[in-house]
DNA sequence: GTCTATATTATGATAGAC
DNA sequence: GTCTATCATAATATAGAC
């Protein structure tokens, strides 16, 4: 079973490795622009190929088929998204409640104005089951929504935020935080929302803060 | 330049139309479909074809081409959901704004879920600048919008709607009926939320009206 | 108005030289 | 690890029989 030939030297062995991830993060960037434009099969492989500079049967070589590609792009997306989410609670430190969900609304609307393709990919696949779209849930919106659940219902408890079912409530304020920014360019032609500019970014978490949560968390000494 | 060829009879003629406008409709329905699934690049005239259960040919027959096709397929959606707009409008007759915003948000969600394509097309043409957006925007969307950013503004003035940029305002309400029943499936799997139940619907648009319109209009006699 | 047949191009995936 | 060449399939679109 083991059949590795020893290396005299480590040396060439690194260079052919980070090649290799370069080539990897070139095709993975590529493909997430390419799937959030055109959808899974409106993507051809030798159009993310092209994208990435790079001559398209790598793909085979680096990600075995387009499925696994669109897997790999779609982890690096929410791994990067997790990140900075991670990042803002950190940076928030052990705050209020009201506190922590403002400055989670604002990462998540930054992330989504740099990265787009994390609401879009959603939309793309979510209309009829489909293996991706259940592999998306599972591995990464199941884990993180849950944690969000409970925020959103402390805050109802608090009266911070107004009482309804949490869950459809953490998806209004999904959707308009991330599903306000793919809409990009439809935004700036049909309502002159400019989504690149950082003030209207403010101007969408102030105006979700303000009207998700209305209320007032009582210091509590 | 006029060379039409007298008939001297239109019944046979007649039949013919109808046959073509019965053909032309199924085309339609199934491009909403596969578009609405796929995308335009990921959505082959075949696929279009078959599930209008017509020979692919006849497309060009009747729509000379896929873009030709794809237009005549949203103008479908967008007549369809202002006629279904224009009825709740004359239902809820010449009431208070608040009550006039609140059936306009409820027949949206409906007809979201019964047309979810109205929104993801729309998604799945923003991110980059294009010419089936940009007539889609100029035919459908802002003749659409001028009119509700003004009823906005004037619920804003009343106190009902909360302050901010009233097309931004306008863009979250319109993400949290449409956009949410757009992610059909996905809610389903991810959140517990069945957006084929009316009750969730009702649940949907009560919730848009008591964060979008938190306030009460004082009854003028 | 409907269908078969086909020209042309694009796509996913692989084999094998370097 | 990279590239050229290629296979099988599927795509848009059209020509022309019925």
């Amino acid at each position: 079973m083991s059949q590795e030939t020893e290396q005299s030297s480590d040396r060439p062995v690194r260079k052919q490795q980070q090649r290799s991830v370069v080539t990897q993060q070139k095709l993975l960037n590529a493909a997430i622009e390419a799937f959030s434009e055109n959808g899974f099969k409106g993507t051809s492989t030798r159009d993310i190929a092209e994208r990435a500079g790079v001559h398209h049967p790598l793909i085979t070589y680096h990600f075995k088929n387009k499925d696994q590609l669109w897997r790999a792009a779609a982890d690096k997306v929410f791994d990067e998204f997790r990140q900075s989410l991670t990042a803002s609670y950190e940076n928030s430190g052990e705050e209020c409640p009201k506190t922590r969900m403002a400055s989670l609304i604002r990462a998540y609307v930054h992330y989504a104005r740099s990265q787009p393709a994390l609401h879009k990919v959603l939309v793309q696949e979510a209309h009829f089951p489909n293996p991706r779209l259940d592999w998306l849930i599972q591995t990464h919106l199941k884990p993180m929504f849950e944690a969000t659940f409970e925020l959103i219902e402390e805050l109802q408890t608090l009266g911070v935020a107004p009482a309804g079912d949490p869950k459809l409530l953490f998806n209004m304020i999904r959707l308009c935080s991330g599903g306000l920014l793919a809409l990009g360019n439809e935004l700036k032609e049909s309502s002159g929302i400019d989504v690149e500019s950082s003030d209207t970014l403010d101007d969408i978490s102030e105006m979700i803060v303000k009207i998700f949560l209305p209320g007032e968390v009582r210091s509590t000494a």
